[in-house]
DNA sequence: ACGCGTGCCTGTTGGC
DNA sequence: TGCCAACAGGCACGCG
């Protein structure tokens, strides 16, 4: 499930196939997967793709709109499509005229600087994958992108812990709300509270400062390491190459329940927190 | 205003 | 072996 780590391995992946691509066609296939404030994707013709970059877990294609086919988006600055791929959302490119598959959601129609033709797909399983495109006006509309938290990896242990002190939920929770930083989903919440030792239910505003401040590190750490190894596949999870990532042989506890602590030998055990799967250690986190 | 539970969606898994 | 409930889970939404 594409979290931070996948969200910006993918975003490196596709960027080399769609940069400085022209948009010259583009067809939904499922209208569920369009948010209702955005453009229709037939909007974005004679749009170019002039870069690929991440926010959370949401992955934005930057647009220039100067020989947009609309008259209307003619000149619009900060043009841009906003994809969360949520669970099984995929980005791939294919030859030209590939037809699509059983979930593809999306096609994009692309042409390169040197006119060679190519598709871009959006797949997704599951269908709760979601696409907006729209101007920096209309995404200021949409109130998931307007609350989004900070960047984790860009945090200060300042901003973390304020960030922390008014929130009364478990911890676990805290890190999940978007609102509060923003990439954070269940396998890197898991890992992240098992490196800092802390118990998933603790109360966020009840950790002393030296426990946010080495959470806080140890969130960043698993999030680059999981980068450095292009990010975890349990099942769906592709790259734009439909390559896997690594870093779930490396998972300390997401998906290990019943299985030795890496640290302390004794069995990890799962429960619910906030709704969610857990797993984590009874002895080594407190 | 905040925290919690439920529905959305489909393929896979595990128990009987 | 086959069937079906449970599960996976991010987020919107409704409730108290």
């Amino acid at each position: 499930m594409p979290e931070l780590p996948e969200v910006e391995t993918v975003a490196r992946t596709l960027r080399p196939h769609v940069e400085g691509c022209a948009i010259t066609g583009a067809t939904l296939l499922r209208d569920s997967s369009l948010h209702p404030l955005s453009l229709r994707p037939e909007d974005l013709r004679g749009c170019v793709i002039t870069g690929v970059s991440r926010r959370g877990k949401l992955l934005l294609l930057e647009l220039d709109a100067a020989k947009a086919a609309r008259a209307d988006l003619r000149g619009a600055t900060g043009l841009r499509l906003a994809l969360h791929l949520r669970m099984t959302g995929r980005l791939m490119t294919y030859a030209a005229h590939t037809a699509p598959g059983p979930h593809t959601r999306c096609v994009f129609d692309l042409t390169d600087a040197q006119g060679q033709e190519r598709r871009l797909f959006f797949d997704d399983v599951r269908a709760f994958g979601l696409m907006l495109a729209g101007t920096p006006q209309t995404m200021q509309l949409w109130s998931f992108w307007r609350e989004l938290g900070p960047e984790p990896l860009e945090l200060t242990d300042a901003a973390f812990s304020a960030r922390l002190d008014s929130k009364n939920s478990a911890i676990k929770a805290v890190l999940l709300d978007q609102k509060v930083i923003a990439g954070v989903g269940n396998i890197y919440a898991d890992e992240s509270l098992f490196a800092a030792g802390i118990d998933p239910r603790r109360k966020a505003a009840s950790l002393s400062a030296a426990q946010r401040s080495r959470l806080l590190r140890c969130l960043k750490d698993v999030l680059e390491l999981s980068i450095s190894q292009c990010g975890s596949s349990i099942r769906d999870y592709r790259d734009a190459n439909g390559n896997v990532g690594a870093f779930q042989n490396s998972f300390a506890v997401y998906g290990r329940n019943g299985q030795a602590c890496k640290a302390c030998g004794r069995a990890l055990e799962k429960i619910k927190v906030a709704g969610r799967a857990t797993v984590y250690c009874p002895h080594c986190q407190k």
